[in-house]
DNA sequence: TGTTTTGTTTAAATATATCTAATAAAAACT
DNA sequence: AGTTTTTATTAGATATATTTAAACAAAACA
């Protein structure tokens, strides 16, 4: 799999003038070359640039940055993550599943994941154990300790897990109001997404989950016969601010009878303008909150 | 969303050259312009394409196709797929089963497809019932009478029915043989996969579940750890010969000492050179008898 | 405020993709 | 075998994306 450098720019919200002064100045990506010259990349160069973009996020100068080694690049990208949950017993949790899932060993994955549901209940679960290994997962490609078939595998176990739930909670009726939770076209990570159903049906509300790479114009086709409430989706990956900005107003014209919840990126959230009429989720807590008393739209 | 002519000849399997020589002989489809004149293409254009293509590789000659009107291709559509299973009651069932997915109806598809699974066990509900439920839905899609939502959201219904009977079956043990299953990297449709997924742990075999959208880069890096005995996949979507063929002989050499499964789009997979070494299992029956009785490798 | 660092804009040149049109080759039909 | 239909190949022209390089603007910093 290789990339061009329009593809870098769709994938670290950076534009392709940015990467390749960066290239020129601090020697920050080595780029292959195709025979006329043209740069692509490789995961290698990808995972790279979202470490400097993450690092440069974080207040660190791309002249600072780029002047690390590998290995000090490693250790300050882990300080930014491995803070410790405060919690030993949780961290040992999140440290055992992933070695299990390493070695790709579903049975002692299962044992323990279902070990700790039962313990703390799946909300408490995904607090403390799930969401922090998903962290860690993301963090662990980018650093190249694991690869893509890791990654899926834990997170279809995952997805069974919270799937299994869901459908024990299908026998609630739903008395609260209706939500309608996607993904935008081009994401892919629906594990959130899918926690937030379960945690909604918990709740009594009434979802419609589509998961993720939904059209915006196939939302647009169905709205008005939905009669929906409210509108929850996650913009995960990074963008550059006016595609995010374009999608974001879209969106809000689409859903305009319905309250919009967004999460996700805060650096790409962030950036937008006109959302006064939407709930930037930023913490967990904060959406037990809002589902838990109901929000007038 | 919009495509050009290079992503239609991915998803269509038709070369470019051809697909403009279509346009200008027979007018098959109506592409947008840009300013410079480039052509650009819609979904619509992308299901005509698709329905054209389908219609050739039955038999029917291009300019023959391009002659008739929009209905009549919705007919011979329909004649291609929708022969009766033979069982009034299955079809009974997958019509309201898509009626009410259609409503977003999930307690009532929850009510039926529950009420189905108890009845037939789950294998014989994705017989009778699901899998023609998902043909008929991309058949819908491809006439335009159903929208994106509308398959994100029934898709992940019954992705919860197989996780959830899939998650019972882990306290299984497993004295069969290790399989490794995953979708390449453009691939999305899990569902199928899934399924086998189910069915081989019900045979007590040991499975290894990446899911979809795996780079084979990544099989690369851990294959040799892994010792699986097997390596099943799908191959869904139209796919150039070429592109098809250096897939597979790039998954033949990395895995090289499994046997490989490969099922999927039957076009594609019957254009394959030097598979003798693979097995082709083109229904459903045939995956069963193959995981019935051990293989040798 | 002045300096350094960083990101954006411009320009002209080159690479890559697409366009039209004509011809050749292959496949299907009679 | 000959005709029709379809697909592949070629060529030159144009559109779009990328390249280098320099100048400019903005932001960060001291």
């Amino acid at each position: 799999m290789t990339y061009s450098i329009a593809d870098l720019e769709q994938l670290s919200g950076i534009h392709s003038h940015t990467i390749r002064i960066w290239e020129q100045r601090y020697n920050a990506l080595s780029p292959l070359r195709s025979q006329g010259n043209t740069r692509f990349y490789d995961d290698q160069q990808l995972r790279k640039l979202l470490n400097i973009v993450s690092l440069n996020k974080s207040g660190l100068k791309i002249s600072k940055i780029c002047s690390l080694s590998d290995s000090e690049i490693d250790e300050l990208l882990d300080q930014q993550f491995y803070y410790s949950s405060g919690d030993k017993d949780d961290d040992y949790y999140v440290g055992e599943l992933i070695r299990y899932g390493l070695a790709f060993n579903e049975h002692a994955f299962n044992q323990l994941i279902d070990e700790s549901i039962d313990q703390f209940g799946l909300a408490d679960c995904y607090r403390k154990i799930i969401y922090p290994l998903l962290l860690r997962l993301g963090l662990m490609w980018r650093k190249d300790d694991i690869c893509p078939a890791h990654e899926h595998f834990l997170s279809n176990i995952i997805r069974q897990k919270i799937f299994t739930h869901i459908n024990y909670l299908s026998l609630h009726g739903h008395s609260g109001q209706k939500w309608l939770l996607f993904l935008p076209e081009d994401e892919d990570h629906d594990i959130g997404l899918l926690f937030a159903s379960y945690m909604l049906r918990m709740q009594h509300h009434h979802v419609i989950f589509l998961g993720s790479k939904v059209p915006l114009d196939s939302i647009k086709r169905i709205f008005s016969t939905l009669n929906v409430d409210h509108v929850m989706l996650f913009m995960i990956k990074s963008r550059l601010a006016p595609a995010a900005q374009h999608y974001i107003d879209r969106l809000s014209e689409i859903c305009s009878t319905a309250k919009i919840h967004l999460a996700g990126n805060s650096e790409v959230i962030g950036k937008l303008n006109h959302i006064d009429h939407i709930n930037w989720i930023k913490t967990l807590d904060e959406f037990e909150k809002t589902i838990a008393s109901p929000l007038n739209t």
